[in-house]
DNA sequence: CTGTCGATGACAGTCACTGACATCAACAGT
DNA sequence: ACTGTTGATGTCAGTGACTGTCATCGACAG
């Protein structure tokens, strides 16, 4: 057994979602947080780059998933197909966590800070896309235009689903809005 | 002749760009700002409210721009005609600023906190956009989505502008950027 | 001449974040 | 069993962004 508690990473993680839930991110300080998980607020970042990175320990692996799932269709379908292929992906792992994850964007939507940071990761996702788009041969600036417009359809589906009812399917709402975006652009 | 000299957010402004643009903005501190436009470091934060928005203090007049052409446009054209008419018309006033636009460029792509603050603007341009089509008509998520993909087609134009060499036209390049969206949203 | 106003300065305080060094269980090699 | 190393953590003293509060004092209205 090791010399202290384990998963300081997720205990940091859950005492910080709980915290800036409760009383809201501005009025929770590091300290608190640390406290929570039983550990100090050095430690804190040692963990995490900053007080907002902590709610955003997954996007990298959420970045992966919709990467990998692009390049696998991209082998055989256009690349607005291929992104319909990565946006049903990570329907499918949102829906799993529906509760969390509206928890969390709760808190977001509350924060300026928070949103600049969810925007950059969202960045950094149309990135990624663009990048494996160019390396399928598809040409810029298309591949990075089809990047944004694909994120652009899971900031719209994403919002949808988070702010209706339950009954909506997420994988629906995204097709539906890759829908509108492929009429609006055609000039409808 | 008032009290102090005039302009005071002016010269926050210019010297910021200065020092953000000669040493970096990490390397530059807010007293050192407002040393250099002989104002104390409490002043500047009564201009801006923090560190990042002195290099944004133009983001309003250039927003109200875009939302203009695009409500006038409305009348007579399709949504994603009236972006196009936007985009003509930011297009216009970004080439009359090009020296000033590139510095100021350099020194947000040389910093993820400014890159931040740049797309919670695009996304506020975003929103601002939608709730003008919402306004003429256009019902949701078009409306959202089509704002998403003007200011994707924005983004995309404006950074081969900026990277490219100085031969090649803004508004030409917001014209391809436009054109390369609708044929990959078309599946091709 | 006088009272209000508005932009600024002065100053103390909080908190996010960093660098440097100390601690100490676990573990490997002997 | 002894010992040196390692790695996650604690401790502490900073720096700098940002805020609240009160003082200052030309301009300007009456």
């Amino acid at each position: 057994m090791g010399r202290w508690e384990p998963n300081a990473h997720g205990r940091l993680a859950a005492a910080a979602l709980e915290l800036y839930s409760e009383r809201g991110y501005e009025q929770t300080t590091v300290a608190e947080i640390a406290r929570r998980a039983g550990l100090t607020e050095r430690t804190f970042f040692r963990h995490y780059a900053d007080k907002r990175e902590v709610l955003f320990a997954t996007s990298g692996e959420f970045q992966e998933l919709f990467v990998r799932a692009v390049a696998g269709a991209l082998k055989s379908a256009a690349p607005i197909d291929a992104l319909a292929v990565g946006l049903d992906a990570v329907s499918e792992m949102l829906t799993d966590q529906r509760d969390c994850v509206r928890t969390r964007q709760a808190v977001i939507m509350a924060n300026p800070e928070l949103q600049e940071r969810d925007l950059i990761k969202l960045t950094s996702m149309s990135a990624a896309l663009a990048d494996t788009l160019r390396r399928h041969g598809v040409t810029e600036p298309a591949a990075s235009l089809a990047a944004e417009a694909g994120v652009a359809v899971f900031k719209v589906g994403f919002e949808r689903w988070v702010a209706g009812d339950e009954e909506r399917e997420l994988s629906r709402l995204m097709r539906e809005s890759l829908d509108e975006l492929k009429a609006v652009t055609a000039g409808r």
